[in-house]
DNA sequence: TTGGCGCATTTGTATGATGATTGACGACGC
DNA sequence: GCGTCGTCAATCATCATACAAATGCGCCAA
């Protein structure tokens, strides 16, 4: 299998840069050190922190150009959905405002999502779906798997609905997804709530019953942003 | 101001590359061809292919490895909301599936960002809003520039809503969106409908009507699939 | 004051060389 | 005959150096 991330050194490069843009140590419209600058800094060739910048670049972080050096962009230019990022991020400090603002972006799809995999699984689809659940609903002191399974549970149902946009936003987030799943501490006190709603919503794709399913996944956000302690700035439609 | 996207060779490069890849010409798992033969086949240098390469590894298109090559990765692994990405996807040609597949996605974001641009804009976000709108209406035979207020108008909503992946949302989608705007011929024949919806849209935003807001937002997107001629995935909700 | 021009700095591109990693193939032992 | 292990070679990763191009800044002159 090729190293996914490509190199060592010009990842750990650019993931330094990364994370100190991401931090704001560098706000946007200021310039990074030189090339040479970074060589010196960093101990390596001209040409690993080209390829670093050239990632970062390819993720909007920043643009370069002659004279003018390697300057941070506006965070608008930022592609907030690329994995990267989103694990520098979490990794330079993740309160709860920017949680806030990821449960907002599931809120929006992840419901949707459920809906069009009941509408449009296939058997192996609902399978991989069942499977992951009943890994995750298996009894065991294994947290560290039993969250792995609540993720791939969510990105099954991704995959389910056949449109590229939703597997790319699961793989997008699927770090965060990580963290918001690790900060409930589960081992012990899973939510049985939680787990039932995970449950319903296996059961109402099964069935094909894309509303059930679209409204279980709701209810199951709102009670993993109440575990996390969130406020719910959803109106809750439950109530309608 | 610096060039935003970088060198030229070096993005022509991976502009090159990133296009042949998308539009399925090396199949994922099949490897590129070694970088010498890149630099024949393109007729730059190796510090040239490589970091055209490195931005292809920065979005999930390719990751490489000793021996192995540079192989093109499964599209699970893609960031499909890059906005070069969704550029080169366009111009390999876009059918109705994909542009299905969008519009599914606008669904689930696109109202629910009207919703919240009601409840938290403040009165510049709102004043864009709205200027945008009038720039859209305005009468005047200059195509281009209604169809980029137009898209100027949906991004002020997303960035009306304070929340970072919205507004990465709609950078990524630009591309897109300007392409489904180019679509529906409107140079002589703008619906008027769509138009009175947008000014709904943006009334509703300015009362803070989140509700009102979100279901126009839906009627637009209904109507814009009607006038390209695409399919109605999506239950109306309007007929509950 | 203002206009243009030149220069220095920084990024962009090219080239050649060396090292590190890994997949494949063949040799060897069981 | 089969499996294991070591060697080998292909390919990417990194480094060092050199030159070209572009551009912001300051200087100079009108």
């Amino acid at each position: 299998m090729p190293t996914r991330a490509g190199g060592k050194l010009c990842s750990a490069v650019a993931g330094d840069l990364g994370r100190h843009i991401v931090a704001g140590r560098i706000g946007p419209g200021e310039a990074l050190p030189t090339e040479a600058a970074l060589c010196a800094q960093f101990e390596v060739s001209r040409t690993t922190v080209r390829e670093a910048v050239k990632r970062l670049q390819g993720k909007g972080l920043v643009g370069s150009g002659p004279r003018s050096g390697t300057r941070v962009l506006a965070t608008r230019h930022w592609n907030q959905f690329d994995a990267e990022l989103l694990g520098w991020r979490m990794q330079s400090g993740w309160d709860a405002t920017q949680l806030d603002q990821l449960y907002e972006i599931r809120d929006c799809f992840e419901p949707r999502a459920c809906e069009l995999a009941a509408m449009r699984a296939n058997a192996a689809q609902k399978a991989r779906v069942r499977a992951h659940f009943d890994a995750m609903a298996a009894p065991g002191p294994d947290t560290e798997r039993r969250i792995a399974a609540d993720l791939e549970f969510h990105l099954a149902i991704f995959a389910a609905t056949g449109n590229d946009f939703f597997v790319s936003l699961g793989s997008a987030i699927r770090t965060a997804l990580h963290l918001s799943f690790s900060l409930s501490q589960r081992s012990a006190a899973f939510p049985r709530r939680e787990l039932r709603l995970h449950e319903d919503i296996c059961t109402a794709v099964e069935r094909g019953d894309g509303v059930a399913a679209a409204q279980n996944m709701r209810r199951l956000l709102d009670a993993s942003r109440h575990t996390l302690g969130l406020a719910l700035r959803r109106q809750p439609e439950s109530a309608a």
